[in-house]
DNA sequence: TATTGTTATACTCTATAACTATA
DNA sequence: TATAGTTATAGAGTATAACAATA
C-alpha cells in the first residue's frame, strides 16, 4: 500500500529520510559548505578552489604541460583552457610553447602569480583550520585516511582524452 | 630569491605540493569521484544526486513547500524551480497550491515518481557500498562523524532568501 | 511590509566533437 | 596516425534582482 498522501504541517521539522546515512550525501553537503567558506575567505584575492589548485600545481611543477595539469585537477583538457585564460588575463600565469614538443604549452607562474599565491596560502590554511576546528586529531586523521581511500592519488580513469 | 624557473621533464611525476594535506582539496576530489560513480550507477533511471535528494525529501515529507525543499538541499529558492520543472516534466512530481497559504506550493511525488524512487534506492545503496568498500567499520564511522561536524544538520545560514 | 514562487538574466563549470599544428 | 591545445557549442547548476500574488 502506498502511504496516505497528506499535507505536512508547515512548521514540522523536515525528515531527511535515508539521506543522512549516505556518505555521498554528507560529502556533497560538506563540499558546498567548504566551497562557500573558501570563497568567502579569499576576499579581494578572489581565487576559486580549482584556481588555487592550479596555482599550487604550477608552483610545484614549473613548466607543467596543460594536459598534465588537467589530469591532476581531474578536468578535461578543454576545461583547462578557460581556467588558464582567466589566470593569464590576470597576469598570474604564462604559457609558452615547449621547445622539445611544440604542440605542448609549458605553464609557469609569473612573479605576480607567485606573489598572489603566497598571499593566498595562509588564508587557505586559515580556512582549513576553521574546517577542522571541531574535529579531534584522531577524527582528522581518520577523515584524511577515509577520503584518500575513496579517492586514491592515482586514479584508474586518468585518460582525460 | 624566487626559485629558478626551469622546465620540468615531461615524464616527471607530478608534485601535488600542499594540496594532499588539505581536507578541502580531498573532499573536492572525493566529491567528483562520487558524482561520477553516482551518475554511472543510475543508468536508464537518470537521476542526479540533487534530484535524488529532492525525491527522497518529497517522499519523507509529503506536501513539503518549495522553500523548505530549497533549504534542505542548500539551494536558493530560485534554483529549485528548474530542478522541479525537470522532475515535473518527467511526471515524477506534482506541485499544488497550499490551501492554508496560497503563495506556497505543496510538493508530492506522483505514483510514477514513487516507483522510480524505489527503483533507484537500491542502486544508490550499491553505489554507497562501492564507495565505502575499502573503508573499515571504524573509518566509516569516523568519516560520518567528521562530516557531520564539518556540516552540522542545522546550519547557521539557513535563510535562503 | 514581508514572503513565496517565478522569471529574466548571467556566470561558471564542465564536456563533446571538430579543428590546427605538430609529432 | 596520434597527440596537445584550441574552438565552438551546449548543458547543467547556481545565484541575483525584480515581479506578481498572497499574507
Amino acid at each position: 500500500m502506498a502511504k496516505r498522501r497528506q499535507s505536512r504541517r508547515t512548521d514540522d521539522p523536515i525528515d531527511f529520510g535515508m539521506l543522512p546515512d549516505l556518505a555521498g550525501y554528507r560529502i556533497r553537503l560538506a563540499q558546498i559548505a567548504i566551497f562557500r567558506d573558501f570563497v568567502a575567505s579569499m576576499q579581494a584575492s578572489c581565487v576559486t578552489p580549482t584556481q588555487f589548485g592550479a596555482l599550487v600545481l604550477m608552483e610545484a611543477n614549473p613548466g607543467i604541460r596543460q594536459l598534465d595539469l588537467a589530469r591532476a585537477l581531474q578536468l578535461d583538457r578543454s576545461s583547462v583552457v578557460p581556467l588558464l585564460e582567466r589566470l593569464e588575463k590576470r597576469g598570474l600565469v604564462a604559457r609558452e610553447r615547449l621547445r622539445q614538443d611544440r604542440r605542448s604549452n609549458a605553464l609557469h607562474l609569473t612573479a605576480k602569480g607567485l606573489r598572489l599565491l603566497q598571499e593566498v596560502k595562509p588564508r587557505v590554511l586559515d580556512h582549513e583550520r576553521r574546517l577542522s576546528a571541531s574535529l579531534s586529531t584522531e577524527d582528522r586523521a581518520a577523515l584524511a585516511r577515509s577520503l584518500a581511500l575513496i579517492f586514491p592519488e592515482r586514479q584508474k580513469n586518468n585518460k582525460t582524452n
